[in-house]
DNA sequence: GATGAATGAGCCTTCATTCAT
DNA sequence: GATGAATGAAGGCTCATTCAT
């Protein structure tokens, strides 16, 4: 009875053993040098085992895409509650997109790779589980602009457009920061990523 | 003299010679199988040769990038120069865009590669020239804005922000192309992505 | 003791119920793609209870080649029976093995790499059994040979060295198959093959 | 000019060195005991040399058939070309085919190895190279054939028919040799394969 | 009886790069 | 200028087998 349990319990520790190894890699040398083989040797296991607990390279890093993608909305759920306004709730948004991309490179690369990435398959829970957290965070946007088309304050007939194009507008922005002081002329990018948020609410604002 | 300009004009030929294997790689099996060796092997040129005339792979990379970011400006160019209308300019910027992620998608992923890639390193030269055409391209469309502000269409102040937001944000709607039908709940992409190119525009708009 | 039975049974029916998919991946994927771990997943059981039942993947297999015998004893004895010409005989179990070779093909394959692979050790009663089934095949033809001297139609003092020669010589047929059109310059493989057979028989036949 | 040929012997030595190193451990330890970083490290070359010579590991025991195939020749042809009775030449080609099975075991399970493997593909030339040595062979023994006809002592209307058959049988009985004492019930196979051999003979032999 | 987690050596292959000629 | 032989670490992944539970 209780053996069942630990055993489901040591499993979930095992993954987790894993994907810690994962992450520190990423963080310390990059998604390209995040190898199976290096993994195991961080986390002190065999290859074998890594792939007793992932189909693949791709499913751990799939994995931790979705952990980054639940942290994401961790963060904007709980920096989002505090505030009426539904303006400065979008702002908050970019604002934590940003931070997170610097804070958590880690996560934000994967994000990124599989973004970038011409084409991967994922084995389809896999893919199902990410598209499900992806879409929370953007089902989140599309509720504030909802409230503030409520509040006479945003008009946008498509919220749900609105929504996707926001993220992918703020993705876009935070990818070309390393640009910033060449093609990006700006040299402060705070300046020009807030210049580019406002950009985007004022293209709903309603004009008084 | 004779002499010199014919070593030169081999010098450029090889030069081309490689880039041309390398651009048919690139094109038929992505950018992950474009290798120096396989390079050199669909350019009938030795590894060594590609050394010389490249400081390495990424090199060669990069002189795609400046190519394909000529080839958009090109595009870019000719299609936008029958037009006045500021507006219809920027949106056909935009078409452009999108329309050169497909077409020249081996181009596209050269630049998203670059994009994406966390830290990279090039010899000095090179990275000037890319941020030249990247610059002129970003420079071409601030003159489309500055004509709006002119022509009392558009406002803004700091017109050269806008165009570097401008294509931030459509490179962050082409990426995102992928993740139509789950992510993004669209399954029109050219509709979600006009719909986006048509909120940045709005962004500038004057009021009436 | 009803419980005896019930385990006896069941233990049967594991093995059965292993060996069904280790039958099943060997006709889809074959033989080098039949591993433990797959044959586990696909019988939906532990690969610690693959171990319980079979000494090892070996044997496995070993049962396999056991039964694959077992139907080639099977179709030569039905198809032979209602025959009285010892050659018709002869002739019959040649091409019933080019048959069981093409129709059987996972079983053909796990003979030959049996036959093939240059030492492999059973344990004592897996190759007992093996040996038994292969000699009961021989030994049937032995049999028909026997019948031809008797009836005056061959002439051979040694029939069971006949037998196994026979056989040798069907199976090396078979085996070139994938040579025809090369190495074999007929075409027709079956032409060769029947021809190589009428040879064989050839030689034991009485001379009027 | 020197040069050049040097480079050439240089390279034709290096081929050597991995094929030396690639027989021994054939010899020593099998062919599925034989991976190509194994035979790196027995040439005390590195792996990449490997594929710098040779496009993968198959092509490395296609060379070593070859070979086999051309020292069986060169057997063949030196052994039979002392006698004038075809038929004996037949039986020497037999006695040098165990022969060769037996001193030359590593190239005889090479050999094996290809007729044995359910599909391999081979590059072109590979291929026919191979197919050429081969089918050389049989050209001299139907050559044989060819003569004993002339000479009135075989009656075979298909002598190219009969080298194919007559290669095919004695490669079964030598495979088949392991069975001796069990399936194959005589415990002499020297004996028992003369049989055969004798067998195979006979049925070309013109009745007096 | 049965499980399934764990191993880790080993597989084939590709890679960017160097350097003597 | 140009060659191409050589490197060897690293890639992702599979394998038969063991063993504590």
């Amino acid at each position: 009875m209780g053996s069942r349990e630990r055993r489901a319990r040591e499993k979930k520790n095992r993954k987790e053993q894993i994907l810690d190894a994962a992450r520190k890699l990423l963080l310390k040398d990059g998604l390209a040098m995040t190898s199976v083989n290096r993994i195991a040797k961080k986390a002190e296991l065999s290859v074998g085992t890594i792939y007793f607990y992932f189909a693949g390279k791709e499913d751990v890093f799939a994995e931790l895409q979705r952990e980054g993608l639940e942290i994401l909305y961790g963060e904007i759920l709980s920096k989002t509650e505090n505030t009426d306004s539904p303006e400065k709730k979008l702002t908050d948004c970019a604002r934590i997109y940003l931070h997170f991309s610097e804070k958590h490179s880690d996560y934000f690369d994967v994000i990124n790779y599989f973004l970038s990435q011409p084409r991967i398959v994922f084995s389809n829970g896999v893919k199902k589980s990410i598209d499900e957290q992806g879409a929370k965070i953007l089902k989140h946007m599309e509720q504030i602009v909802v409230e503030g088309v409520r509040g006479n304050l945003f008009t946008e007939s498509r919220p749900g457009n609105f929504a996707g194009f926001f993220w992918a507008s703020i993705h876009g922005l935070v990818q070309v920061k390393k640009l910033r002081g060449t093609v990006i002329e700006s040299e402060n990018f705070t300046d020009f990523y807030m210049y580019g948020v406002n950009q985007l609410i004022q293209s709903i604002r309603r004009n008084q």
